[in-house]
DNA sequence: TCCATATAATTAGGATGCTAATCATTAAGA
DNA sequence: TCTTAATGATTAGCATCCTAATTATATGGA
């Protein structure tokens, strides 16, 4: 997250440009709107999947799962490399996720040392109610905040 | 942080819009880039920080007291109104930039409750030291990622 | 076969963020 | 004045992220 509310003005960006020449002002600009709309936004998906007793995280672990074409589910390596995110935080994610009933995790045929995760009912539910809210509040926040462009 | 490596794709969005009508494809579709974008770009700034015995956040308090007109420094709750954290999460952070020596902190005069912080010559150094690479990386950034709009 | 290496998952320990509650001081009003 | 409310800062407790190390199982080559 970002956390710089108010940004440099382009005075402020003009003096460091004095200071270190090689700088690139607009590219500075550009980048620091970018760090701030993406961090508001962050802000507001988070806080909306918390009022839902869910997080921001534990709903990609159940969308990455859920958009896999097969119904065999997958392993908790398969969601480490789909998110970027570490293995530990896998693990307790799946383990959280699993205890709230939105997953079920069975041996993997073939191999002692893997789980096979899928989406419960509860999960996919879970899924079908918070998406609607979801994509509103990502419009409500492109519409309110602009394309950062201007 | 928006952990999704793979954003879904434009066919993925229209089966979401088939089954949630009031959808707004695009928005959706332009808020992801926006989000992973803002990720990857503070996941290479965290890395930078790291690398420097910094962090983001260490970083920006630096910033906002440097950027400050006068020399009197800022009181912590001054800090907490120019940046997007908690007020405990400036006391820690304060805390751990007096004891690297590159903030001073004295008793705030005309009020008992407070302390004036400034930075230490130390602290100036850091920030010279540090931006020159800050701009860098940005602009490698941008111009490497390019402005996601393609 | 059997040992070395690779892979799946977890554990351990630490950093950094949050909210709610608390302490100390200041300001405001009856 | 004296009590109440507001403000600056901190503490307590929790959530979530990380890296490094560990455990268990598979795989591949001498």
């Amino acid at each position: 997250m970002f956390f710089l509310k108010d940004l440099p003005t382009r005075q402020m960006l003009q003096t460091y440009h004095e200071r270190y020449p090689g700088m690139n002002a607009e590219a500075v600009a550009e980048a620091l709107r970018l760090l701030r709309r993406g961090s508001l936004l962050m802000r507001a998906l988070e806080a909306y999947f918390t009022a839902h007793t869910l997080s921001q995280t534990r709903f990609l672990v159940l969308i990455v799962i859920d958009r896999e074409p097969g119904q065999e589910g997958l392993l908790a390596s398969a969601i480490a490399d789909r998110l970027d995110i570490s293995r530990p935080v896998v693990t307790e994610t799946v383990k959280a996720l699993v205890q709230a009933g939105l997953l079920g995790s069975v041996p993997a045929p073939g191999d002692g040392r893997a789980k096979r995760l899928t989406l419960t009912l509860a999960g996919r539910a879970v899924l079908a109610d918070l998406l609607p809210g979801y994509f509103a509040l990502i419009a409500d926040f492109m519409a309110r905040e602009g394309d950062g462009t201007a």
